[in-house]
DNA sequence: GTCTATACGAAGATAGAC
DNA sequence: GTCTATCTTCGTATAGAC
């Protein structure tokens, strides 16, 4: 089928954002991480690599939707243990030389266009996490802001942990993070050790 | 002085880095914009783009560093303050065009020398914070949690509000990170309207 | 030590064959 | 619709004059 290849396109471009930056990644890379061919690639996307990178930003905003929306239901203490295992992931799995898409395209964005399409997918995230957590047990006003420094504090730790190679800064942030929110709900507790740890997937 | 010009260079390049990022800075707008002449680039720095990012990269680090300074002896509250205070202005400043040159640089490092650097520089500001933290009030351990914390939040607020063009984000995620500092500090009270809002330099 | 002109390479885009 | 070869642009780096 010839949704297959283009989808793949789109996620290698995706990951390759999430190591290299958005200048950083070659349309020759692409097309060997993906395996498609390279006139394809103007086929499917007639607007070259700005209309890919428009895609792939779409892709990784959606992917982290898609665990979210997994979570309905879960305390607010669930919620953001899931979201930070999801980072957490991301940086054991790449042994720390892939961060988030969304964010290296933003520092590095060349047009209106792509910034716009970045702030939406923060913007859902935002709204996605706020009602989790008012859901799980949150006041709604306070869920909010905590929505917000979920996303920001789990953005910068995967920054600093990848800067420095090591998950201390990224676990000292997700625990403290994590002890704020179990405080704003009402004090469900969580495991001791924890779980953030228990990579998914 | 021949400092001077050497200093402009790399004033100019961690500027250009916190607004278009790595690979997305080149010679010629560091030339342009330091008003420095071309052949003395590479006199200066004769490893070239290179060594002049790593140059840019500690000055960047430094530059908070010297801020940081100044706060000895101050409120754990008015140490987050100021710091905050210290990304909010650069957000407002270039009308959210630029953001942090170190996490800019680290999304997009193409080398283990300029991730060291860039480490070092999130390194120092941690210990840094967590030691006026701990000066202004805070139990040690947990101070160094806040000042993890402190850094993320802050950093991830930054890209948050450069990819919305808002600072919405930004101040949602600043008070709340102030309400944890306030409540762990033993409650030394912030002013309502919260201060981070005025505008240092 | 500062400048100009240029060489070299890489990356994005396109044209035309199959 | 897929592929290959090529064109153009741009960015880094260097060489050599002043």
């Amino acid at each position: 089928m010839a949704g297959e290849i283009k989808q793949r396109m789109i996620d290698s471009t995706a990951l390759l954002l999430a190591k290299r930056g958005l200048q950083g990644t070659s349309f020759s890379e692409i097309i060997e991480a993906s395996g498609a061919p390279r006139g394809s690639l103007y086929h499917h996307f007639p607007g070259g690599k700005d209309e890919l990178v428009l895609a792939a930003v779409g892709a990784a905003g959606e992917r982290a939707m898609a665990v979210l929306e997994q979570l309905s239901g879960r305390s607010a203490v669930d919620v953001a243990t899931a979201f930070l295992a999801l980072w957490r992931s991301v940086l054991t799995r790449s042994e720390f030389s892939a961060g988030c898409a969304v964010a290296a395209v933003t520092v590095a964005a060349d047009s209106n266009e792509l910034l716009d399409r970045a702030g939406g997918v923060f913007r859902g995230w935002r709204h996605s996490l706020s009602d989790l957590l008012t859901a799980g047990g949150v006041d709604e006003r306070r869920a909010q802001a905590l929505a917000a420094s979920l996303i920001a504090a789990g953005e910068g730790a995967v920054v600093l942990s990848r800067a420095e190679r090591s998950l201390e800064p990224f676990d000292l942030v997700a625990n403290e993070q994590l002890a704020v929110i179990e405080a704003a709900s009402g004090g469900h507790p969580r495991h001791h050790d924890d779980p953030t740890r228990s990579d998914p997937a």
